[in-house]
DNA sequence: CTATCCTTCAAACGCCCGTTTGAGCGCGCG
DNA sequence: CGCGCGCTCAAACGGGCGTTTGAAGGATAG
């Protein structure tokens, strides 16, 4: 990571990302995140103009890619002759795993998304709100066809138990000790378990 | 809160749980905390030692009164004369969610923990697990007589999953609206959702 | 009343923070 | 060629940080 032959900017993501993830957007300095990609501190207000500003683009470099990779796999679901729940959920839960384990800081991003969930920062919510509703409405398009016995309020409130499952599944937050399996493994397993126990649970009278 | 007959302890410990909430551990500084708590800012080290300590009061205030309510609320549903799945979820989630909703600052705690997640602090992961783990060994013990046909690596799988939903409903992440209904409303659809939702996923083939 | 101990206080300590500055560098265009 | 521009650099700025100090307060026990 954060090899030379990377832009000064690049590492300048790649080092945050990682720090922010592991010591909090206050706890990790510019210092620290400087040292750790190997630039000049100044760089980081060179490039990015303030540290608020460096967070933000930390969100959104990882937010469009996890996006269009939801609703690309959401379309090919529905594509298909027979649309069925589990591939929708599916299209839902498994880039967002993919990207939480993926090798280049993905599952640094992650933590950083949960921790900024955790700080009530109401501009970074809106922030995520306005680039996640999108996306949601979609799926709750589809959710709401394959499931016609429940009405909206309803439907919300089980997707909304879905995501809370998901965003703790990619943050690892869980106790499952993984002896003996390779991440992607794990992953898989996680995708599997997540995707059986949505289903029984949105399927429920 | 805060209110001058309580003492000086009690304030910060207040104090801080609400600022840690807002703003981080390393974002909450403690000329912040004993402004809020309207005490000299040398109080935290002559009662805690240091903001660390502090940090750790801070978890251990909370997390004492949420296990012994919860193993409470399990030996009375376990004492029925038919054990049913809903009443040993109920005894999991209510007493999390109504600490969640606690009018006495149990909402900023309940940030706090998940942003105590979020940091990969491994002190603070041990602890936590310290002492949450006979907690959930015997809810798990509970669940696997209930759940015969799942063996014991798919029922921690599953509790798993239930612990990420209701962490995340804990924490009020949810996208879900609450308009024309109380606080006290919306924790009691939010348990009542989460445990018919977890039902079924656990009770899933 | 005095002595003791617990608590509070203002002030100061050295340290690290985010940001700014201005000089220096090197590449590519006119 | 040489000039300009994008970028990097070391250094410094004021300010906030966690912690320590030593004196002052105030209740209680002898």
């Amino acid at each position: 990571m954060n090899s030379p032959h990377f832009s000064t900017k690049q590492r300048i993501l790649d080092s945050a990302e990682a720090l922010f993830a592991r010591h909090g957007f206050a706890g990790a300095s510019l210092r620290q995140v400087t040292a750790a990609a190997k630039v000049n501190l100044a760089a980081v207000n060179y490039h990015f103009g303030s540290k608020e500003n460096l967070i933000n683009e930390v969100f959104r470099r990882r937010l469009d890619v996890l996006n269009s990779e939801r609703l690309q796999a959401l379309s090919a679901a529905l594509a298909a002759p027979e649309v069925r729940l589990e591939d929708v959920l599916a299209a839902f839960i498994r880039p967002a795993l993919a990207m939480a384990q993926d090798e280049h800081g993905g599952a640094g991003f992650v933590r950083v998304l949960a921790r900024a969930y955790a700080e009530h920062n109401t501009q970074l919510r809106k922030f995520l709100h306005d680039n996640y509703s999108p996306t949601l409405k979609q799926f709750a398009a589809a959710f709401a066809r394959l499931l016609p016995h429940l009405d909206k309020q309803e439907l919300y409130w089980r997707l909304d138990i879905v995501s809370g499952a998901l965003t703790y599944a990619m943050a690892d937050f869980g106790l499952i000790k993984r002896r003996g399996t390779t991440p992607q493994q794990h992953q898989e397993l996680a995708v599997q378990h997540l995707i059986k126990f949505a289903a029984a649970g949105l399927r429920a009278p």
